[in-house]
DNA sequence: ATGGTGGCCTTGCCA
């Protein structure tokens, strides 16, 4: 089964290239994050036509998160399930597609290590861990994907750890709190097929930085032990990545793995 | 050098 998470910061303005992407891949789920659509505008019909059924958790400008799969689409559930306060961001969406539960994720930015929304980062979080105990079964096989919007470590980003101690994204306590997510039984996949590897998964649309090779890698997979023993593979297609304004690229490449499920 | 670019419900905000 193959797996994508991609960010594709705009359905609207993306929906060729996810299309053209679906065609090369053929992948089994693909995770988006940013849609920035409203419920009523997901292009619904025009997934089908490319045989996929499709989930979307969206609120108009901002955030949105979707799951579209060709092998099944179950047990959606929006947003947290814990009976709290609903989070005012669409910004996590599960169904289980062929057996495997699956969430599509966008990590709140943080902006800066003072803001409020850095505060709201940390408990959103949080919140996901709990929200994993509460209602995720660790027999059944689980994937986490997304835009994590952290660097799990300073092989992630291109000038680590100079920026370590007052930016988002490699905060120790950014950092902690993905780990706390991951001792529920999760591992990053990527990391558990390049050990050494410098590769991103996002580079800033500004001073040229894609072509810099100055980005970071916090688009994420994590999957459940056995499903990672079972992941043949764990790539980036950098290539989606590139192109001027004319190509209309994410700034976020598509990140995916294979899994050999029994 | 606190810039740069891209997307949106655009003349400000978010990433």
């Amino acid at each position: 089964m193959r797996i994508v998470t991609w960010n594709v910061n705009s359905l609207n303005a993306r929906l060729p290239r996810v299309l053209d992407w679906l065609n090369l891949f053929e992948p089994d789920v693909l995770c988006l994050q940013e849609t920035k659509l409203a419920q009523d505008a997901f292009p619904t019909d025009e997934f089908a036509a490319a045989g996929y059924e499709s989930v979307h958790h969206g609120e108009g400008r901002w955030n949105g998160v979707a799951i579209l799969s060709r092998v099944g689409l179950t047990d959606v559930r929006p947003g947290f399930g814990d009976g709290g306060e609903p989070d005012p961001d669409a910004r996590i969406v599960w169904a289980t597609c062929g057996g495997v539960r699956i969430a599509s994720c966008y990590v709140p930015n943080g902006r800066s290590l003072d803001d409020d929304h850095y505060a709201y980062k940390l408990a959103w979080l949080a919140r996901l861990r709990a929200d994993l105990d509460a209602n995720a079964d660790p027999a059944t096989p689980t994937v986490i994907v997304g835009d994590f919007n952290i660097a799990p470590d300073d092989r992630d980003h291109y000038d680590a750890p100079a920026e370590f101690e007052n930016a988002t994204h490699v905060s120790a306590a950014e950092r902690d709190a993905l780990a706390t997510i991951c001792d529920w039984g999760l591992t990053d996949v990527f990391r558990a097929h390049h050990d050494g590897a410098e590769l991103y998964s996002w580079w800033d649309y500004r001073a040229g930085n894609f072509h810099k090779r100055k980005g970071m890698r916090i688009d994420l997979i994590l999957a459940d032990a056995a499903s990672t023993a079972a992941s043949e593979l764990c790539l980036v297609d950098r290539n989606a990545r590139k192109g001027g304004k004319a190509e209309t690229p994410s700034d976020h490449a598509p990140v995916f793995a294979d899994f050999v499920l029994a």
